[in-house]
DNA sequence: TATAATT
């Protein structure tokens, strides 16, 4: 039926409106198909824009790609079909590289220059926005490792291009576990706020990116009333809860072990208390805390920031670690608002970059109210992260951590 | 500074 040397294509850059009946048509002139396969979403059956495509014949695929590959735009589409081996095709990504902090204005050419003397470039792409501008990196594939590998060596923090914030990048290429984190880091840090859909649901990664696109569609063609994202995204994954909850594998607990059952994961959260649950999805805007957060410090130092409130007390005051970059003083507040009366939350800020340190404090107004938030908090797994939620270390005391 | 997409 097929060649034994035959070589599966992928196919990329396909308007969404095309199906394999549309498709055929377009590869049948290069020579007998022998499979045609349209990605589709496994959750939503939502088009992919991409296909797997096989001949009958080696020679036909050789010619399509020839034909086909960056020759010709498909209508909407802004930018050229891809036809090329599958990745199945190829041996592993271990020679493909990113490249970072290049100059904005640096070309698939000058990226060429630079990678040339190292071996062979089959493939360096500039990422690039929708507007076409760079990104300021880049994907440069060799013919083997070892020559992906001579480059890191050579140009690796090798020079600062103009303009970039630092010296140049030069590393493997991201793999598609890799990948997965990084989507899922992105979408927590689209969602901009806490909620326990993103904490539970941060897990789920592509299941979450599918859903995210049903809501999305959903948002589109729905009856008058637009949703806006989180809204829609809310609702959507409202009633997929029941299925998810329903899935097969051993329940996670907050302190069990990272490794992930085969199949979808079941949620890694289940013991947050009901009331955080509707935490930022009543489209209202996040409650405030109880008063500005202030520094921890200032309780340290013995300066009360609110003379007329009770001061807080050993046990009320927690440490927290390991938060996601995005949270600020409002999405901690909002997170510990459950437990009990929150009367400071406060991220630690790098003075210089303005970015979170990626850990805080917390103090409640009793105990009680600190030990439920460790009891529900602490393991708590965002994206990749574990909160690490314990009683703030009298300062006196000495222990490691 | 991580892609548009890889069953």
């Amino acid at each position: 039926m097929k060649d034994h040397d035959a070589v599966k294509l992928f196919v990329g850059q396909i308007p969404r409106n095309l199906d394999e009946r549309d498709l055929r048509p377009l590869f049948e002139e290069f020579g007998k198909i022998y499979e045609l396969t349209v990605l589709k979403d496994r959750f939503t059956g939502m088009h992919k824009g991409c296909a797997f495509l096989t001949y009958c014949a080696r020679e036909s695929a050789l010619k399509a790609q020839t034909a086909l590959h960056e020759q010709k735009t498909l209508p909407g589409m802004n930018r050229p079909i891809q036809v090329k081996p599958a990745d199945s095709e190829t041996r592993g990504e271990d020679r493909k590289l990113f490249v970072g902090m290049l100059n904005k204005q640096q070309s698939e050419a000058d990226v060429r220059r630079l990678f040339e003397l190292f071996g062979n470039i089959e493939e360096c792409t500039i990422l690039r926005g929708p507007d076409g501008n760079s990104k300021g990196c880049a994907f440069v594939k060799y013919s083997s490792h070892a020559e992906a590998q001579a480059a890191i060596n050579a140009l690796h923090g090798s020079q600062t291009m103009p303009g970039a914030s630092s010296s140049l990048v030069v590393k493997f290429a991201d793999t598609d576990k890799e990948r997965t984190i990084r989507r899922m880091q992105q979408m927590a840090g689209q969602m901009g706020i806490f909620s326990p859909m993103a904490l539970q649901f941060g897990a789920y990664g592509a299941y979450a990116q599918a859903v995210q696109q049903q809501a999305a569609l959903m948002a589109s063609v729905g009856q008058g009333g637009y949703l806006g994202p989180m809204a829609s995204f809310a609702a959507t994954q409202m009633q997929h809860m029941g299925t998810v909850n329903g899935l097969p594998g051993p329940p996670m607990t907050p302190t069990s072990g990272g490794s992930t059952p085969p199949g979808i994961p079941v949620p890694a959260v289940t013991s947050i208390p009901s009331s955080i649950s509707m935490n930022g999805f009543t489209g209202l805007p996040p409650p405030q805390a109880n008063g500005p957060a202030h520094a921890e410090a200032v309780f340290t130092n013995g300066i009360h920031p609110y003379p007329g409130e009770p001061r807080p007390h050993s046990g009320c005051n927690l440490f927290i670690y390991h938060l996601p970059q995005e949270f600020g003083d409002g999405e901690l507040t909002q997170m510990f608002l459950p437990f009990g009366n929150v009367i400071s939350a406060k991220v630690f800020v790098d003075r210089a970059t303005n970015q979170s340190k990626c850990f805080g404090f917390v103090s409640f107004d009793n105990p009680a109210s600190a030990q439920a938030a460790i009891q529900s908090t602490n393991g708590l797994q965002i994206g990749i992260k574990r909160l690490k939620v314990q009683l703030k270390r009298p300062k006196d005391a000495n222990r490691p951590y």
